[in-house]
DNA sequence: GTCTACGATGTAAACGTTTCCAAAAGAATA
DNA sequence: TATTCTTTTGGAAACGTTTACATCGTAGAC
């Protein structure tokens, strides 16, 4: 069962099974062989809570994501796992439902479990529980809404490239209205994206109508209900570009169910390139985040500041940059000649 | 940092704090109230590894899926964390990707951890596997495969039931040609469901044609290339049940790109009711198997053993049983009339 | 042949808790 | 007043590892 029992059978102390585990290097070939054999009989398996807690290494990365049910984020946390598997590290994912209560009880978990890392992957977090990794010297990476600090690490996604990708496409197309449906602007991070497109339409000189904006909820639902109001208007757009791809599909069924077709009367295009979108009818025309670069990054920056910290001198915390590209499928086509919204 | 620091700042005993942590009931309540503040004050959290180390209980519950990108299993997740935190247990999970040697690591690691429970919620383990668990009195819950045993509980999926449901429903609008696309047959799972499928549809007496069932392997593309193959043959089915909802999702695709439609010229029903079912075109009828409920039999099977355990008998593994309904959307009609395979 | 250095091993002290046991101090009983 | 029982507390041993330090040969250098 434990090291000593391992130690009784190989004949030797339990320092040199412990050092046959670590550093094989450090002992007799032969012993180490006797002592792998009587690991392999007895089945033994090291305790990794022993084991962390006199290394001080838990070996544990924190993944805290708002709602692993929403399609963007299984792909980051199995990017995530693979990744950390393969560098030694086991994760525990937290889900927060959007709720900062969850938020803190998820992070009270992680840093009881003494995680090593911490890769917050949705809304903003409360100070007080930046506050609280920060003093426990534990790095921390966020997506787009964190300060780099000491220990604090942010991913900032280039929203500005895969937009304008995505517009000039569309002027391209011969596109002239433009609509955008934003994300639930209580969140800081819709905001962000929010801001990045408007941000695009407006340079262009392209939006300058404020009913060719409305906000969803990421939802395919909300998607649906945000571009009813837009198509309800007297002129709509001939384009519109979402916050998500939930809400992207959910605007091509206000299309359909307006009687009209995608991309015939109205193009869609959607954000972040779910697994979904290319399987949706039409396929999506999508600016594509991609999870799995997210995912290194995250652990990346994480283990900048792991394996430094054991050397006595911990980096200070860095900017990451990810960039999205637009990904055409079909759901994007030139605007046909409208008389009046009909 | 530590309890010790903490016993300085209330003076008082290592001891004393830790009671007034754990069992506060047995601590004067003026005492317990200066350790609790001297706990505030220094912003102390309990080191769980040390807990576990001595208490011997981890509370930890692992869960194994097969692949988390799956639209199957995130809810399943969400489900198994949240009635997990609820009970005051984490979650670790783990993704073995169909390889039997991820799969392997995964119990590994579980086991190192020393999980209090596993529910492996994949197709089948190896045995060593098992038995690595059992010779550990580590509680395990299968879904389908598992044979109930010392500290091994199985799911048991009703199959018949909701599989019954949906025939009669394609009976009664009219349909005799009734296909079957499988999951990959090399999966315990997939043959598991296609058995029951089959058993279905001969009882009715509806099934008598070998070139009414394809094999998929659960993925759209899967279903997608099945699916073209059934409506190729000479008289093809006019209704088709697929072994999950990404498989049937394919099967629309190849109605539609054949230039028929559903549910006008072929019928198509799903099975899980992926959240995703609801939102295709046209929204899916399929047979719902609920990942709640297979969370919270999951965790009730394994807390059944842990709690006793702790009062030396545990008893022994048991069967649960989900029964899974069928849910009318709209890919399902009356058959139309046709000549011939046009 | 002695000295030094090194390689292989063992001993024991940590790590941060829980929990058993004993002690102390009253309170209740005789 | 002496005894016994509670209630509250502290001391110390465990849990299963890692690792600094000590020990002991043995080989190479002189």
């Amino acid at each position: 069962m434990s090291i000593r029992e391992v130690a009784r059978r190989a004949k030797v102390s339990i320092a040199t099974v412990s050092r046959t585990l670590n550093n094989p290097s450090t002992v007799d070939f032969q012993t180490a062989e006797r002592v792998r054999k009587a690991v392999e009989e007895l089945r033994y398996f090291p305790n990794s809570q022993a084991r962390s807690l006199v290394s001080g290494r838990s070996r544990i990365l924190g993944l805290v994501v708002s709602d692993i049910t929403n399609p963007f984020f299984p792909e980051l946390v199995k990017g995530f796992e693979d990744i950390a598997i393969e560098r030694g590290y086991e994760i525990m994912v937290g889900s927060t439902g959007y709720r900062s209560e969850r938020m803190a009880a998820c992070v009270r978990r992680l840093v009881e479990r003494k995680v090593e890392g911490v890769a917050v992957m949705t809304s903003e977090m409360d100070q007080h529980l930046i506050d609280l990794l920060v003093t426990r010297k534990i790095p921390t990476v966020f997506l787009d809404v964190g300060s780099v600090h000491q220990f604090i690490n942010n991913i900032q996604v280039d929203y500005a490239t895969g937009i304008n990708q995505a517009v000039e496409h569309l002027l391209n197309l011969g596109h002239t209205r433009i609509g955008f449906i934003s994300g639930p602007l209580v969140l800081k991070s819709a905001n962000i994206r929010r801001a990045a497109f408007l941000e695009c339409l407006t340079r262009t000189g392209i939006l300058e109508d404020e009913e060719l904006v409305a906000e969803g909820d990421h939802t395919i639902d909300g998607g649906l209900e945000a571009m009813t109001r837009l198509l309800e208007s007297k002129n709509p757009p001939t384009a519109v570009m979402a916050s998500n791809d939930l809400t992207a599909i959910g605007a091509m069924r206000a299309v359909r169910r307006k009687g009209w077709m995608v991309p015939r009367d109205v193009s869609v295009i959607g954000f972040d390139d779910i697994h979904f979108a290319e399987f949706v009818e039409p396929p999506l025309t999508t600016i594509a985040l991609s999870r799995r670069e997210l995912a290194e990054k995250a652990i990346h920056a994480l283990l900048q500041h792991i394996d430094p910290l054991r050397r006595k001198k911990s980096p200070h915390g860095a900017e990451y940059g990810v960039t999205p590209t637009l990904v055409v499928r079909q759901s994007t086509a030139a605007p046909r000649k409208r008389r009046h919204a009909e």
